[in-house]
DNA sequence: CGTCTATTTGAATGTACTCAAAAGCGGTGG
DNA sequence: CCACCGCTTTTGAGTACATTCAAATAGACG
């Protein structure tokens, strides 16, 4: 079975012809590493669930430094939350970190989803409210811990991003250079 | 009219019938000044919104630091969104920085409303969705602008909360320590 | 193989914190 | 009503954490 339809099937049950009605306001597209699939300025028109490789979402500020909101490798959704409820231009970027294959979902075919399956609103609201939890963790998380210590977190929550994401794109998240994300990997070993 | 039916009909309509049955599920409740209305470790099992006062929701951290999630005054929502959905022990801690009269609504009774009134999924759904943007916000804004840029935009963002809100609150919620923050303003006073 | 990017290392700098002490301010009780 | 207590705010000196800039090294990819 598709893995997307795995992951729905965690929340709720569709039947054989939902889960065709569902596939079928969805599109497959294949990315190159590198591709950027949503710029800061546009609205973003797609929820993006990704079958394998790897993508990111980020901001770029005014001292054109990057900072990483989210990784997305199989199995994860992606897109701008913001943008996608609001239909107003957003400010993250989406790309492609690693060659991908991503089913999106446009908004106007998740909204008709809704009518025609409205379990669906259910698993999409799950989805939101997993998100809505994880945010302010992190927020905290970067008031309250040093660089040490969320990196450390890092590792233990995402160990399977740990062996695919450059150290570079690992200090964009915890929020710090990455020479200093190396300085400190080299005092963490010495003891 | 009452505030909390002000604030819903900012998105939706109700009949003065439905809004008897919403308010029949609510309960109001007067808090003093530093009552703690919500322990870290406790199930929220409630949402609250403020008719007058001020609370704030904050957690404390390891080496016994506050840091603030959320200021509510007069209109605004508050809980511990984690613990409330999940029904689990939450790691949020809300009080009263100011005498306040309070709208209580239990989950339980939201479930019920939701089925009674089924446009309020609509109205509960915006308010979520509301704080799903604001969070990674504050967050890029946390790994993006330095303390100097943090403290001016929470001016910009909430005017009506530096008259309330002491500095060692807002010291608490942008992230630095109090002593920083005073240091910081005479800094900035002299541009 | 050469080029481009990521990583490491070092020195100098800056931002924010800690600790300590003094000054200001608000509320409470006598 | 005012004196005192507790808490907030200010100020200063010393320190720690993280950044910047620069240069060398290592890896990845066509």
């Amino acid at each position: 079975m598709s893995l997307i339809l795995e992951n729905i099937n965690k929340y709720i049950t569709l039947s054989p012809e939902e889960e065709q009605l569902f596939l079928s306001k969805t599109e497959i597209r294949h990315y190159k590493t590198k591709t950027i699939i949503l710029n800061a300025g546009e609205v973003c028109k797609h929820s993006y669930f990704v079958n394998s490789g790897l993508l990111r979402s980020f901001t770029i500020n005014d001292n054109i430094v990057e900072h990483i909101l989210s990784f997305a490798c199989e199995g994860w959704w992606i897109g701008d939350m913001y943008s996608l409820i609001s239909q107003k231009p957003g400010t993250l970027f989406i790309e492609v970190l690693e060659d991908a294959e991503v089913v999106l979902l446009s908004k106007e075919n998740q909204e008709q989803l809704y009518h025609e399956i409205p379990k669906l609103e259910r698993f999409f609201r799950i989805l939101t409210e997993n998100s809505l939890v994880a945010n302010p963790e992190r927020l905290m998380d970067n008031l309250s811990l040093s660089a040490e210590e969320r990196f450390d977190k890092f590792c233990k929550k995402y160990p399977t991003l740990i062996q695919k994401v450059s150290q570079k794109q690992i200090a964009a998240y915890i929020g710090v250079t990455p020479e200093f994300l190396s300085k400190m990997k080299a005092r963490m070993l010495k003891k």
